[in-house]
DNA sequence: AGTTCATTTCCATGAAACTAGAAATGTAGG
DNA sequence: CCTACATTTCTAGTTTCATGGAAATGAACT
C-alpha cells in the first residue's frame, strides 16, 4: 500500500470509529490467525448488517485482510499499513533534527512485515 | 494524556480529515518551535475560520499545544500524545507472541518525549 | 444437486461534521 | 488609553456517516 495523505485519511477514518477501532485492536491482538466474522461479531456484541459495513470499511482503507477459511471468512489485521500509516505520521519530525524517531533509528517493524511485504 | 478507547477515537478522528492532517504533519515537521496561527493559515492557504476551527479540533483531541508568544498563538505537535496513540493501537499486539513491536523493544520514543513527561 | 450456514447488501432514518464570510474578542504596542 | 492586528466565535447550508432488521448472496459439506 503506498501512503499518502488521501490513503493516510482513509485509514485514520476507518480507526476514528468506536467500534472499529475496537474491532482493529482485537485483530492485531489476534494475530497472523486472525479471527472469522461470527467471532468477531459475537466477541464485539455487534449485529451482523454493522459488523459487515465496519469490515468492509477497514477494508477498502486497507487496515485489514480477509481470507476463506472453510465457510467462514477470516480478518486479519494489515501490519505493514499499520506501520506505514506511523510513519507517514512521523515523516521528517521535528525537521530532520536529532530526533528519535523510528525511521532515524531503523525502521520499526511490527511482526510478519518483512515476510508479507509492506 | 492517559489513553484509553474513547481518547484514542478523538485523536484518529481528529486526524481524520485533510486538512488537520496536513497541519498536524506540518507542525510534527515545525519540531518544538512550533508556527504561529497566521504561519499556519498562509501555508495551508485555509481561511482563518476554517483553520481556528481545525486547530481546535486538535487542541481538544490533545494532539497539539499552544502558546502565546507576542501576539502569536504558536502551535506545537504533542509528541507525547502521539506515541501513546501509536502505543494504544498496538497494544497486546500479536497476543504477546515475539512480536517485534515498538513496546518489545523498548519504547519508542519520539523527540522530547521524556522531557515533556507523556 | 440440494441444503445449510456464514456473511453481505439493501434501505430509511437520525445524527454529526466541514466550510467560510462577517462580526466579535482580546492582547500587545505606541 | 487607544489603536492595530492576530485569532476566534457565530451562523447556516451542504454533505457524509452509523444503525439494524430483513432479504439476498454464495460457498461448502453431504
Amino acid at each position: 500500500m503506498e501512503m499518502n495523505s488521501s490513503s493516510a485519511v482513509k485509514a485514520l477514518g476507518a480507526l476514528a470509529q468506536e467500534h472499529r477501532l475496537a474491532l482493529f485492536r482485537l485483530l492485531v491482538q489476534a494475530g497472523e490467525h486472525g479471527m472469522p466474522a461470527g467471532g468477531i461479531a459475537e466477541a464485539l456484541d455487534l449485529p451482523n448488517s454493522s459488523l459487515s459495513f465496519h469490515l468492509a470499511h477497514l477494508t477498502r482503507a486497507g487496515l485489514i485482510q480477509q481470507r476463506r477459511e472453510g465457510r467462514s471468512l477470516i480478518y486479519t489485521a494489515d501490519y505493514g499499513a499499520m506501520n506505514g500509516l506511523v510513519g507517514f505520521l512521523m515523516e521528517n519530525c521535528c525537521g530532520g533534527a536529532d530526533c528519535a524517531s523510528p525511521k532515524a533509528r531503523g525502521t520499526q517493524a511490527v511482526q510478519s512485515e518483512r515476510r508479507k511485504s509492506a
